[in-house]
DNA sequence: TTGTACGCGTTATCAC
DNA sequence: GTGATAACGCGTACAA
């Protein structure tokens, strides 16, 4: 009904064009690779053919005899958290010009389904994987780089360096927030964030331990507030809990391990009839795009999105380099300030407030 | 140095396995596709050498020769929009099983871009296509499908009948939401949303204007705030707008075209210290997660995201039987009602109240 | 149960 | 400038 050629039952070959504009097949493989080489009158010619045929070039075929696929694939750990969108835009804009084709796969967090992206892949020979892994250390990643696929690890990175990667530095990341909010005059912060085994949640607590000891303040005045996940409902959770704290030693700010989680705290909150900065001042992480949307817009740690995936592309491209080194890029994050922090009274209003006098200064 | 297989400078093929195990090459066929037909004590011995060798099946060649790909591809208008991120999840669950794996390729709302991925699709012959386009009536689609590609339209519909679809009934979302807002007795209502190209946009403000109509109101106090996009920055503009109309014929509620939109108009409002309900009671449109996790709750009218894209696999399944007809299902969309339409002091506050005795009914 | 010859669509290499 | 032919890796039919 939509046919537009004329039906063969198959889409038709090479063969099929050559038949059609009465030249041989090597003439048209000609005219699609070395146009240069033909005659403009055959050319034109073998080029009608193919437009009336609807011909189409079989990329299996040519795969099969290059031995090289036009493709890359990022397998992302969660397609529906605007970070790794952001990071796979990135990605994108690389790998456009260099007529390769990003494929996306969305591994949900579950282990399961990476492996069968992962498998599907390798039998596809895609030209390079990029990957967020649901576990870093997982086995599954030495079996494909084992086979000889180009691989980067995205956002993610390994203790030993068998793997090219791109990640942003969370033990800084996490000493921003805090040194941030110490400047903001707060004494008493929680962490909000879990599970633990999750690497970002830990060296982000780590920076921000790192910097409470540095501006000289109680360890025992960082607060650790566990959650299941980085979510939105996990958030609101720890939101209850922050409350259920007895008001002299309940923190007047929250760092958040991502936005996702700040975003579900910054809601309760502010539904629980308490203001944001007034009662609770909230540091996220990630600075999605709805981290500033948000109806109180949100202090975040921006870490650079786009670079990183477009960063990504290049090493997946240079692994393919006859004697290429792996590399371990780092990127700095980089705090951006709103109102959630900075907004109208700001800063702790009540609580042991240890003193205006001691200055914004740290350490 | 990650390679555990003894390198042969290439992947290795069956003729490989095959040596390796001192078999024939048929065996080694045998095993991967009727292992019954196998002795037990050859087929280990075949399942041991492809293991030590790292054999992995060349999907290409298996493609080439067989005429069938296992990939189905879903090419999402926009990634980083969180309403077609679960539509893909929806495609994901009805392949998985299937032994078919889904790419995902994002047009970012780029034509060019579109047309790029459905030609490497093409070129890939894989499965299946389930496209949100840019735009529905594009020529490009009628291209792809009169290859014979089996296609299905995502959240989009157009008027022949050639192409299975599945859509929602944007028109009837439109009336649930002025319903609704009618319902909670407002009589000024402004539609925000754009641009008017886009089917939705014109869907939804025709069933509101329906609605509208219904109740008995006058068409005129139905304003229309034309967005340039539905975008979260194009909502806050419209919130700009909104406020600079005089209190007197100032809409005392806004539906909006989409969430986004709606969530660029709650920060407006909520920045400038006003109140949501009580100022401005807001409708969305997807119900995404978001929604329900804004700093007010957005009440909205929500689509079977999952649902939509389960039913668009199957359909896209069921196009490679024989004589199939196209089917254009449309889902029915829900109004979920929050805080941003029944918080406290919900309702219009001031304005011309024509009265409650009028109550909630309609028509 | 196992081994062999052939075809799939494309590209590269050679002869004309 | 153009035509013929071999190869890529795998699946299948048929022969042993």
């Amino acid at each position: 009904m939509v046919d537009t050629s004329p039906s063969l039952g198959r889409s038709p070959s090479v063969k099929d064009v050559a038949a059609a504009a009465g030249v041989s097949l090597g003439t048209v493989s000609n005219v699609l690779n070395r146009p240069a080489r033909v005659s403009p009158e055959t050319r034109s010619r073998v080029e009608r053919a193919m437009a009336d045929l609807g011909f189409v070039r079989n990329e299996s075929a040519r795969q099969l005899r290059m031995g090289t696929s036009h493709t890359l694939a990022y397998v992302m750990l969660d397609a529906s958290n605007p970070f790794f969108t952001d990071v796979a835009q990135g990605i994108e804009l690389a790998a456009e010009g260099a007529d390769i084709s990003l494929f996306l796969c969305n591994s949900n967090n579950s282990a399961a389904r990476e492996e069968s992206h992962l498998g599907h892949l390798m039998q596809q020979r895609v030209q390079g994987i990029l990957l967020t892994p649901v576990d870093p250390e997982s086995a599954t990643i030495d079996l494909v780089a084992g086979r000889g696929v180009p691989l980067v690890l995205v956002d993610r990175k390994r203790d030993d360096e068998r793997y090219c990667s791109v990640a942003v530095d969370d033990e800084l990341g996490g000493r921003l927030a805090i040194e941030h909010l110490v400047d903001r005059g707060h004494r008493r912060v929680a962490y909000v964030g879990g599970p633990e085994k999750l690497g970002q949640v830990r060296d982000r607590l780590a920076g921000a331990r790192a910097a409470w000891a540095d501006a000289g303040l109680l360890a025992a005045h960082l607060t650790v507030l566990p959650t299941q996940a980085l979510t939105v409902g996990e958030g609101r959770g720890a939101g209850e809990r922050l409350a259920g704290i007895p008001a002299s030693r309940r923190p007047t700010a929250a760092f958040c391990a991502n936005d996702l989680v700040a975003l579900g705290l910054l809601q309760q909150v502010i539904g629980s009839g308490r203001s944001v900065p007034g009662d609770v001042a909230i540091v996220g992480y990630d600075d999605i795009y709805f981290a500033a949307a948000a109806a109180v817009p949100l202090t975040s740690v921006r870490q650079p999105r786009q670079e990183l995936g477009r960063t990504a592309a290049e090493l997946v491209f240079a692994e393919t380099e006859p004697d290429h080194l792996h590399r371990q890029v780092v990127f700095q994050p980089e705090l951006v300030a709103r109102a959630s922090t900075t907004g109208p009274s700001s800063g702790p209003s009540k609580g042991p407030s240890k003193g205006p006098g001691k200055g914004p200064g740290k350490g």
